[in-house]
This record gives structure tokens, C-alpha cells and sequence, in this order.
DNA sequence: CCCAGACTGTAAGTATACTGTCAAATAACA
DNA sequence: TGTTATTTGACAGTATACTTACAGTCTGGG
């Protein structure tokens, strides 16, 4: 029984391999979102770290790039922009000087109010072009595969670990 | 008969939200191909150079970025870096001294060869955690969904009609 | 044939996203 | 307690990814 011959060396190859669709998904999403918010002058990233601090106010840099699965370095100039538009504050700790704790302004928790509408238009018109149960089926399997390949992209902390110090209450 | 209640802003909507799983595919994405990878100093992006450039031989920088769905303006940096590293060779197009036509050397032909077993584990490996029936539902769905979501990431050609110069056989 | 418009590569500017390294501060442990 | 280990935020360096702008080139209509 002859072994199956090597796959001719081809683009169309990487069209259906799941590295191209992931990354071309994501540049859609992006783009989809940058559309449907753009009067807001706020990138997905920026988005997430608004909310999480929303959710969790008073959290450092470190434990935020673990809850928004967001790298540690990239996440310092992010911060930063969020503080020249005025939409985040950062207070030092004072039981530990290493530690910056981070909040939302007025201004900052205004504008995620105003957004969120736009972020939900967003999200629907990326998964729009799929049969409503193709959305639920393709979404389960993503939280899944996302769940389970956790540990493959280089994270700090599980987010769960990162938020015990801010009590169950966070 | 009462609306429905608007959602509380929290992070844990975010983790459901379609945008936040496709950015962190991606970012998994690419952590497991650069694992795999990491023997031949290439990039995913870069791979996918090299892999259109081996199908079209002599393709020019624009029309390249639209069979790899990849922004113009960063493709010519991606290049520099493939030809820095002598794996593809430009050569000015004698019909019109606008273009710069595209071609793996004996290197770039040979790294291709040599990594597309890598790059085979390395897409295995983003799947694995799923069960095989589920892997090619999720795969269905994706390829569905870029092709109906084509049109809203902006990329200047569709990949056929880039290639029409090239002729058929192409 | 001329010129308005389109196309090509390139560059500047912004924003992720990752790798390292570093100094200061804290924690853990012999 | 004192020394080592870890943690934190910051920085440098590389590589996407997008926007706008621009100079050179080509093409099509008048």
C-alpha cells in the first residue's frame, strides 16, 4: 500500500489550514470593529483593559495582562494611551512600591457606557453571515479549543490566580 | 412585556464575545507555530510569503498581498526581511518599471521543503484539543465565514483577480 | 499626443504583540 | 537574619497590521 504522497508545496494549502483562518478572522474582527466604533477612538484592546478595570478596579498591570490575555510589555503603552485620552488613573500602592493600582476616570467609565452598544453591533455583524446555529455551534467550539489551548500562548497568570488578591467580592 | 435587562458591563462577557476568541486563537496560533517552527527563523506571515511567491513565481508586492490577505504597505518590510535572509530575489519588471517581480532562491525554495513538516505539526497541534468530528465543523465554519466576511477587511484584490496576469496555469 | 487619473513601491506614523533585559522592591528560606 | 529568588514596571528590539501620503510610472480619453 503506497504512503500517501506529500502535499503539493501550494497557497491553496493554506487557505484551509487553521493558522490562515484564525489570523484572517482576526484581521476582520479588528476591522469590523474599528468600523462600528470608530467615534469613539478606542482599539479592542483598549476595550478590553477599559472593561477589565471596570470590573476589577484598583488592579495592577500585571494581573490585567493576564485577565485580558494581553502581554505584559505591549500592556504598559497601552495604559499609557489610556491615560493621555483620560480614561484610566494610576495610583501608587501603598503596601507595595512596585505596584501601580489602575482606575477609570469619570470620563473613562462614560465612554465605555457609550460604547458598548457599538461593541455589541460589532460583534454580531462578525459572525452575521453564518445560519444562527452555525453562530452558537462555532462559538462553543472556540471558547472550547481557547479553553484548552490556554496554556499554549505564554501567559502570566490564569486569570482566576490573578484576581485572588482582590478578594472574591473583585 | 418587560425589555430585556441591558447587560452588565463585566470582563466575563468579554471572554464570550467573538472578537476576544478570534484575537486569542490567533495569538495561540502563532505561539504554536513559532514552538514548531522555531529551527527555521520563520514567521507565519513570512511562511505564507514564501508559499505564494513557490505558487506564482514572479508575482509583484501588490498582487502578492492580496493572495495572502496581507496589508501592502507591511508586505514591503516582510519582504526586505525574506530577502535579507536570501530566500527570495527581486528583479525590476522590463515592461513596467513601476513593478518588482518576485522569486524564491535556491535557499527560500529549499527552507520551504524542508519546514512544511513543522508547519504540518504545527496546525495539527491548534486543533488537537478538539474531537476530529469537531475540528472539521470548526473548520467548515471558518472557511465559510472569511469568505462571506471577505469584503470587510479591506484587501485590494480579491485573490483571482489579482492573478489573472499570471495566466492560468499560473 | 497630452494630461487627468490610476497604479506601484515606499515611507512616516500609530498600535498591537512578542522576546529579552534591567533595577528596584518584596518574598521565601536556610 | 541575611541571602537568594521572585515580582513589578520599564525599556530595547523585532515583527506584524493599519492609515495616509507621495514620487515615479503607466494608461485611457479627448
Amino acid at each position: 500500500m503506497p504512503s500517501k504522497p506529500a502535499a503539493p508545496i501550494t497557497i491553496d494549502a493554506v487557505y484551509a489550514a487553521p493558522g490562515y483562518l484564525f489570523r484572517r478572522m482576526q484581521q476582520i474582527a479588528v476591522s469590523i470593529f474599528m468600523e462600528e466604533c470608530k467615534a469613539f477612538d478606542l482599539t479592542p484592546v483598549q476595550y478590553a483593559a477599559l472593561i477589565a478595570i471596570h470590573t476589577h478596579p484598583g488592579i495592577d498591570a500585571t494581573r490585567l495582562s493576564a485577565v485580558i490575555a494581553f502581554d505584559r510589555s505591549t500592556l504598559g503603552s497601552v495604559i499609557e494611551r489610556l491615560q493621555a485620552k483620560d480614561f484610566v488613573e494610576r495610583k501608587p500602592a501603598p503596601e507595595d512600591k512596585r505596584i501601580k493600582l489602575l482606575y477609570l476616570t469619570k470620563p473613562g467609565a462614560a465612554i465605555l457606557r457609550e460604547i458598548i452598544p457599538a461593541v455589541e453591533r460589532a460583534q454580531a455583524r462578525m459572525l452575521e453571515p453564518l445560519k444562527p446555529g452555525d453562530r452558537k455551534a462555532l462559538m462553543g467550539l472556540l471558547v472550547q479549543l481557547v479553553d484548552l489551548n490556554n496554556e499554549a500562548s505564554r501567559v502570566p497568570l490564569r486569570a482566576e490566580d490573578a484576581l485572588e488578591h482582590l478578594g472574591k467580592a473583585g
